[in-house]
DNA sequence: GGCCAGGCTAGCA
DNA sequence: TGCTAGCATGGC
């Protein structure tokens, strides 16, 4: 087992501590562990070999420090490159916070979270296929829930990863989603139509007709028309792919139940706020659609922590 | 037992 | 194009 160290720096501001805080609230993540002292840890699959990735702030928010460690069978130089490419990426490092924070702060309601979480930015699902997976089985039913079929989708056909005396849960592979029977789903609580997205769409991925990374380089549009040609894939999964996936800062799933619950709260209209209302709201935050999405869910992701504990610390959550 | 949950599809006008 | 009913399955 090799061990590679990278020292990476973000754009400042960054608040390394904000983006754990998402993450530990966070009924979407499964794959990743955050521990009490700070430190990030998953597992990724790069060019078909896993590793382990370690995390940890060593800076400040004004001068923004992190330090990265790899665990793998082969850590060469491109690997390296690879993952630290991923690890930026994922967090959103080489963003410009400041033309976010210019183009939003007109809102005086969102100018609020602004503030709160001052230094935060995006953390994004490290694979577009994750975030499909994700999407998918997060779909209408109830966060605890969804969580448990995550675990079960982990357990039934992903991979294990051993790093000293621990074991890191490894994302599914497609072509091992693909081949489940819909069965050995369905017994696993998940419903039949679930299920049947699921390896549907895993087959898609795998014989190349669906193509996730070519979603980058395409318009909104056209990449949101070629999602929701799949079934099971309607507007609100095509926005959370492109948006949690793929980073597209722009994109806001205006129908997620959560993201209407607290604007509507957010904004006094005492209900949760329609789709259209949400559209409506958005445009002040224009270009940075999805950032401020992403803003609103740590909000109802903190409210909901509140909610159940009464205080948000790392060991309760 | 009933309503709700980080929706989607098919059918219809 | 836009609306509605039906669907599925735990959690509370």
């Amino acid at each position: 087992m090799q061990r590679v160290q990278v020292e990476l720096l973000p754009v400042a501001p960054y608040n390394f501590d904000q983006a754990l805080t998402y993450l530990r609230t966070s009924p979407s993540a499964v794959l990743e562990n955050i521990s009490e002292d700070g430190t990030y840890c998953r597992a990724v699959t790069i060019n078909g070999s896993d590793m382990l990735i370690s995390i940890r702030s060593t800076g400040t928010v004004e001068v923004p420090h992190l330090t990265l460690e790899i665990y793998g069978r082969q850590v060469n130089s491109v690997a390296t490159a690879h993952v630290a490419q991923l690890v930026r990426r994922i967090f959103s490092l080489d963003e410009d916070l400041a033309l976010f924070k210019a183009s939003c702060s007109q809102d005086l309601v969102f100018r609020n979270l602004l503030e709160r979480f001052y230094g935060l930015r995006p953390v994004l699902i490290a694979d577009p296929y994750e975030s499909l997976l994700w999407a998918i089985i997060g779909q209408q039913i109830n966060v605890a829930f969804a969580y448990k079929l995550k675990l079960a989708l982990v357990n039934l056909c992903g991979q294990r990863l051993c790093v000293g005396n621990r074991e890191y849960p490894i994302l599914p592979r497609v072509q091992d989603v693909a081949a489940l029977d819909k069965q050995m789903l369905r017994a696993c609580q998940f419903s039949s139509q679930k299920a049947t997205y699921l390896i549907s769409l895993s087959r898609a991925v795998e014989s190349g007709r669906l193509n996730l990374e070519a979603l980058r380089t395409l318009p909104y549009d056209e990449a949101m028309a070629t999602l929701t040609g799949f079934k099971g894939v309607g507007r609100w999964t095509a926005e959370y792919v492109l948006m949690r996936g793929l980073g597209a800062p722009d994109i806001i799933p205006a129908a997620d139940l959560g993201l209407r619950a607290i604007i509507g709260r957010a904004y006094g209209l005492g209900r949760t706020a329609s789709e259209v209302e949400v559209r409506s709201l958005a445009e002040a935050w224009s270009n940075w659609r999805g950032w401020a999405s992403f803003y609103w869910w740590l909000e109802l992701q903190l409210e909901k922590c509140m909610e159940t504990h009464g205080f948000i610390n790392s060991s309760n959550i």
